[in-house]
DNA sequence: CTAGCGTCA
DNA sequence: TATCTGACGCTAG
C-alpha cells in the first residue's frame, strides 16, 4: 500500500517503475472483488489498483510452452506488488491529498514509461483512471501507453467467444481446472468480533492480495501464451497495430457524454403515448374486442382465428421454430387491403418502438442530462465494434409522423415529424461532424472479387449513389425520381444477392413471386460474374483451412462449413462470404479511428473528439473554428486507406 | 443474405 | 418471483 510509504521508499518505487519489463494489473471494487472475477459488478465502485510490477531481473528462463505442470510458487519474488487506492472520500484532508498525488505519480510513470501494461478489460481500467484524474490529465495523455488486454487476445483467437473470462483462459492455458481464489469476501461475520476488528480486516486484506498476486502472475503468463498464440496464427500485426489502439480510443470515447434534449424528450413521449392510446381504441373497434397489441400470439390470435384474414391471402410467412402464421411486416402489409387492422398495427408498432426504445429507452440511459455508451470491443464475430446503453449504433435514422390531436379551436390536428438523433445536441461552439465511407462492402466486394463491371462503377467519377441508380434501373425511373425508400430498398437486394439469399427471401422482399426472384438472382451474378467466383473460391479456402480471413488478417473459423446438416452447411457458407467482406469493412472503420485519433493526439492545437462509430460512420464533436481543418484531415484519413491497404478501387468518404 | 441490441410476452 | 427464449424491429453493410 502506497500509502504506508515513507519518502525514501517512495523514491525507490518509482526507480523500480522505470526498471519494470511490464506491469499486470486489477482495478478493486468496493465489495472486495476485481476484474478477473467472472461476474462484473457494475453497481460496485472502485476502490483502487492494484499493480504487480514485473522486474528486470526475471523470467531467466520463461516457461516452455508445452510444459503445463509450470509451477506457479516459481513466480519472481523481487516482483513487487502494489496498491493504489483511488477512491477518496474526501479530498480537505492534507495526507490524503498527498496520497492521491503520490498514487497518480507512479500512474502516470506507468502509463508514459512504454512498458506493457496487462490488464484483463483493459477499457475499464483507463476508462477509470480518466475519471478519477480527469482534473489532473488530459485524454490525449493517456494516447502513448502500451495496453495489453489478454481477453482481446484471446477473442481475436476465437471470435465467436464473445466474452471470454478469465477463468477460462486459464483454463484453456493451463489444462486443470483452476479455482479462483476462495477468498473469504463475507466479513459480516467477523464485524460483531470482540477481537480487534482492524487487524482481522488487516489480515483479510494480507490474504486477498496474496491471491490477487497469484492470478496477476497467472494473467502475466496467460498473456505471453496469448501472444505466441496470435504470432502463431498471423494476428499479432493485427493486435498490436489495431485492436489495441483502440482500447484507448474506446476508452476516451467512453469518458465523452453526450447531451441529450430533455425537454423535447419527454414532450415526444407524451405526443407518442397520446397516439399509441388512440391507436389502442381503434384497434379494439375494428377487431371487436380488446387484446394486448404488443403480443405477437394474441394478435395471431384475432388475425387468423378470429377474422381469418390468411385464408384470403396466399402463401404467408410462417415463424422459423413454430411454423405459426407470422404478424411480421411483410405479411401485414399483405394484409392490409383485406381489413383496417393490419394498418393499425403498424403504425402502432412504429410508435410504439420509437417511444419504448428510442424516447423512453433513451431516458433510462440519461444521467444529469448526458448520455454515454459502453462499447463492446468483443461483442462480434466479424470484428464491428458494438454499443449498448444507449445502443447508439441502433438508434433510428428515419422519422416518424405523427398526428397530434390539438385541443385549440380551429386547429384540429397537427402533423409533427420525430426523428430521434435530433435529441442529440453538440456543447456550445462546437458542432457534430459525421463523416461515413461510401459503399464500403461493396467497394470492398469489387476488389476482392476484381469484378470488371464492380470496379469500373467505383472508378468512374459519375457514379455518385450505386444504390439510387440501382434503384432506377431497377424501377425504371429517372435517378433525380428515386425517393429515398427506393434507395434503401436496393441496398437491401444488393446485399442479399451477394452475399447469397434465397429467392423465397429476396421475392417477400421486392413483393414478387419466388420465380421473378431467381430469373432477378440469375441475371445479377450473370451481370457480376466474378462475384460468383469470389464466393465460390472464399467458400473453397474456408473447407480446406476451417476458417475465412479479412484483409488484415481476421479469422472467423467456421466448424460447420463441412457440416452434414445442409442447413448448418449453407448457413455456414454464407457467413463465410459475410465475413471476409464486412470483417474487411471493419478493419478499414478501425484504421481510420486509430490514424485520426493518432493525428489529434499529436496536433498541438486540434480538440476533436470522437463521440460514436457506427460501423461505416465515424460522429465527431468539433470546435467551430477547427471544424474545416478537421474535416478535410478527416475525409484525408479515410480516403487515403486506399493505398495503406492496397485496394485497387477508391474509398469515398 | 450477414452482423448487432432492445423490447415484450 | 426471477431468468431465459423466440419473435419482432430497428441499425449497419
Amino acid at each position: 500500500d502506497i500509502r504506508s510509504l515513507g519518502c525514501e521508499e517512495k523514491r525507490e518505487l518509482l526507480a523500480t517503475i522505470e526498471q519494470a519489463v511490464a506491469f499486470v494489473t486489477t482495478m478493486i471494487f468496493q465489495d472486495g472483488s476485481s476484474q478477473l472475477s467472472s461476474e462484473q459488478v457494475l453497481t460496485s465502485s472502485v476502490k483502487g489498483v492494484v499493480v504487480l510490477v514485473k522486474n528486470q531481473t526475471d523470467h531467466p528462463c520463461p516457461p516452455s510452452y508445452s510444459s503445463i505442470d509450470y509451477t506457479w510458487n516459481a513466480a519472481n519474488e523481487n516482483d513487487k506488488l502494489i496498491y493504489l487506492k483511488t477512491e477518496w472520500s474526501s479530498l480537505w484532508e492534507q495526507e490524503q491529498q498527498a496520497h492521491k498525488k503520490f498514487a497518480w505519480q507512479v500512474l502516470f510513470q506507468m502509463l508514459h514509461c512504454k512498458v506493457p501494461i496487462i490488464c484483463f478489460n483493459a477499457k475499464d481500467f483507463l476508462r477509470t483512471l480518466l475519471q478519477v484524474y480527469g482534473n489532473e490529465i488530459s485524454w490525449k495523455q493517456v494516447a502513448d501507453s502500451v495496453v495489453l488486454d489478454p481477453r482481446i487476445a484471446a477473442w481475436l483467437i476465437n471470435p465467436s467467444d464473445t466474452v471470454p473470462s478469465f477463468e477460462s483462459l486459464i483454463q484453456k492455458y493451463f489444462e486443470k481446472p483452476f479455482s479462483m481464489g476462495t477468498v473469504n469476501t463475507d466479513t459480516g461475520t467477523l464485524r460483531n468480533a470482540s477481537v480487534s476488528t482492524l487487524k482481522l480486516f488487516f489480515l483479510i486484506y494480507l490474504y486477498q492480495y496474496q491471491n490477487l498476486r497469484v492470478n496477476l502472475e497467472k494473467l502475466y503468463n496467460v498473456m505471453r501464451y496469448l501472444a505466441r498464440d496470435l504470432q502463431v496464427q498471423g494476428l499479432w500485426k493485427l493486435f498490436c497495430t489495431l485492436e489495441l489502439p483502440l482500447i484507448k480510443i474506446l476508452a476516451v470515447m467512453e469518458t465523452h457524454k453526450i447531451h441529450v434534449n430533455t425537454q423535447e424528450l419527454k414532450k415526444t413521449s407524451d405526443i407518442l403515448g397520446l397516439r399509441l392510446k388512440e391507436l389502442e381504441q381503434e384497434a379494439y373497434q375494428v377487431a371487436g374486442g380488446q387484446f394486448l397489441l404488443t403480443s405477437s400470439s394474441q394478435l395471431r390470435e384475432v388475425l387468423f382465428e378470429k377474422l381469418k384474414l390468411h385464408v384470403l391471402c396466399e402463401k404467408v410467412h410462417r415463424t422459423e421454430i413454430q411454423q405459426l402464421v407470422s404478424t411480421s411486416e411483410v405479411v401485414l402489409n399483405k394484409l392490409q387491403d383485406l381489413h383496417p387492422l393490419p394498418k393499425i398495427i403498424l403504425e402502432y408498432r412504429q410508435v410504439h418502438k420509437m417511444k419504448s426504445t428510442y424516447v423512453d429507452g433513451l431516458q433510462t440511459c440519461i444521467r444529469k442530462g448526458f448520455i454515454s455508451s459502453t462499447w463492446n470491443q468483443t461483442g462480434t464475430v466479424t470484428g464491428r465494434l458494438s454499443a449498448k446503453q444507449p445502443n447508439i449504433q441502433g438508434i433510428s435514422k428515419h422519422p416518424v409522423r405523427i398526428t397530434k390531436k390539438q385541443y385549440i379551436k380551429g386547429k384540429e390536428a397537427e402533423i409533427v415529424t420525430i426523428s430521434p438523433r435530433t435529441l442529440f445536441v453538440s456543447k456550445k461552439g462546437y458542432s457534430f461532424l459525421a463523416a461515413d465511407f461510401s459503399h464500403i462492402e461493396l467497394r470492398i466486394l469489387a476488389d476482392l472479387s476484381s469484378e470488371p463491371e464492380l470496379l469500373k462503377l467505383f472508378q468512374e467519377p459519375e457514379t455518385t449513389d450505386i444504390f439510387s441508380t440501382v434503384a432506377s434501373q431497377w424501377k425504371g425511373i429517372p435517378s433525380e425520381e428515386v425517393k429515398h425508400a427506393d434507395r434503401e430498398q436496393a441496398k437491401r437486394i444488393v446485399y442479399s444477392v451477394v452475399y447469397g439469399a434465397g429467392k423465397e427471401r429476396l421475392a417477400d422482399s421486392l413483393g414478387i413471386t419466388p420465380l421473378q426472384a431467381s430469373q432477378f438472382i440469375e441475371s445479377f451474378m450473370q451481370k457480376y460474374k466474378k462475384v460468383h467466383e469470389f464466393t465460390k473460391k472464399t467458400i473453397e479456402q474456408c473447407r480446406n483451412k476451417g476458417y475465412v480471413v479479412s484483409i488484415m488478417g481476421r479469422k472467423r473459423p467456421l466448424v460447420n462449413i463441412n457440416a452434414q446438416d445442409y442447413k448448418l452447411r449453407t448457413q455456414a457458407e454464407r457467413q463465410a462470404v459475410n465475413f471476409v467482406v464486412q470483417g474487411s469493412a471493419a478493419d478499414l472503420c478501425k484504421m481510420a479511428m486509430v490514424e485520426i485519433f493518432t493525428s489529434v493526439v499529436i496536433s498541438p492545437t486540434l480538440t476533436a473528439r470522437l463521440i460514436a462509430q457506427i460501423h461505416d460512420e465515424l460522429l465527431f464533436e468539433v470546435e467551430d473554428s477547427q471544424i474545416l481543418e478537421f474535416s478535410a484531415l478527416v475525409k484525408r484519413t479515410m480516403e487515403s486507406l486506399q493505398q495503406t491497404t492496397a485496394l485497387e478501387v477508391p474509398l469515398k468518404v
